[in-house]
DNA sequence: TAGATTGTTAATCGATTAACAATC
DNA sequence: TAGATTGTTAATCGATTAACAATC
């Protein structure tokens, strides 16, 4: 068994993300069928690319009938998810911290934001959007025991590269940082920021540019 | 005068807010030159990168010296500013919207989200984070008495379609979208999703691929 | 059957990187 | 000067799209 194991790459990966939320969506509305000319509208991408992905997860359309859903759905599942639920860390419980709280709650099965952290003592065993908030110190323990591989970084800018060293320190596998800052990583650490700050000024600026 | 301007990438523009921002901290810190090859650290890029990005808002380095900071500051604003303040307008104000409305105070000179917008009456007129919140009727007359172009929708996925075409219907001309929905534009009005689902699906699958 | 769709390879496109003369 | 960096073109790389035989 060559580890060879064709590497997705991450833009597949995000789309796979996007067909399944709609394809779940789709099932629910009891249609069980699709094209892949229907699920490229949805990433503003081709037919072609959409076929092209589905075949990475192992394809298994039908021409002329298109693709079943709850098969495309269950091979897309196989791809992304682990077999067991994953245990997501939230560090930082500001603002920002409490909305994605509320944001990843409920209707996901197969991961879930089973603590939060925080530097601040008012939050200590505070239960927020059902959650509970830890110390910081606590970290270690709460990875080894919930076996936490990936965490959301939700603090300020200043603390973002310390508390990010931290995580890799203590054996986190992947980072979603929205932190205005970038996270260097020697190690083979995933680290994904999404930086709302870039993204805004860059909707400003092709506010004016397009047409 | 040809309308030609050479377009500058989507890639290049984010590129361009995140230097901008790293360049006004090192200013704070009283450095006053950067080479290529720092500047490409925090964008996990090379400094042939860099020199490109650069050299698209009229390069102005010099060799063996490098870049003088707040001219780059001031050239790289040149191309990403609007030369009078943008006012940004904020739909939604759920949990998420909330925390986006203190992300975003402060500290920013070039834009600023001037008014938040929600169907719950229990919402009007109350202030959040220093912004007022009005009811979604009040859209049209606040756009043009604010000059609003760029939005920024923080909507359940549910209402996301409708309320992003409502916004164009409106005269936006740039959305940043944080609903977990593909937003369908024909007309020249840009969209930027923000998928934070998508995204940390994306490194809870890199958690475990990564070695 | 005729028409449309799939699976997959080849062609294209765009973005990144390498390379290097010119410069300080 | 010697060494390092810039500005810029050419080469590379990767991702997207076109194309089309096979299929239903």
């Amino acid at each position: 068994m060559t580890r060879k194991e064709n590497r997705i790459s991450e833009k597949t990966i995000e789309r796979l993300s996007v067909y399944r939320r709609y394809l779940k969506d789709l099932n629910k509305k009891g249609k069980d069928r699709v094209y892949s000319h229907e699920l490229s509208q949805i990433v503003s991408g081709t037919a072609a690319q959409v076929r092209r992905d589905l075949m990475e997860v192992g394809c298994n359309g039908c021409s002329s009938k298109g693709y079943e859903i709850s098969l495309l759905i269950k091979e897309i599942s196989k791809v992304l998810d682990c077999s067991k639920k994953e245990n997501i860390a939230l560090i930082g419980v500001g603002n920002l911290g409490r909305a994605l709280l509320g944001y990843f709650s409920g209707a996901r099965d197969n991961y879930d934001i089973v603590a939060a952290f925080d530097n601040d003592p008012a939050k200590y065993n505070r239960i927020i959007c059902g959650r509970r908030c830890y110390s910081m110190e606590q970290l270690p323990n709460m990875i080894d025991e919930l076996k936490i591989s990936t965490a959301i970084l939700a603090v300020p800018a200043e603390s973002a590269e310390k508390e990010a060293q931290n995580l890799i320190d203590k054996g986190i596998k992947a980072i979603l940082n929205f932190a205005p800052r970038h996270i260097t990583t020697g190690s083979g650490v995933f680290i994904e920021t999404l930086d709302m700050t870039s993204a805004l000024e860059k909707a400003i600026y092709f506010s004016r540019k397009n047409t």
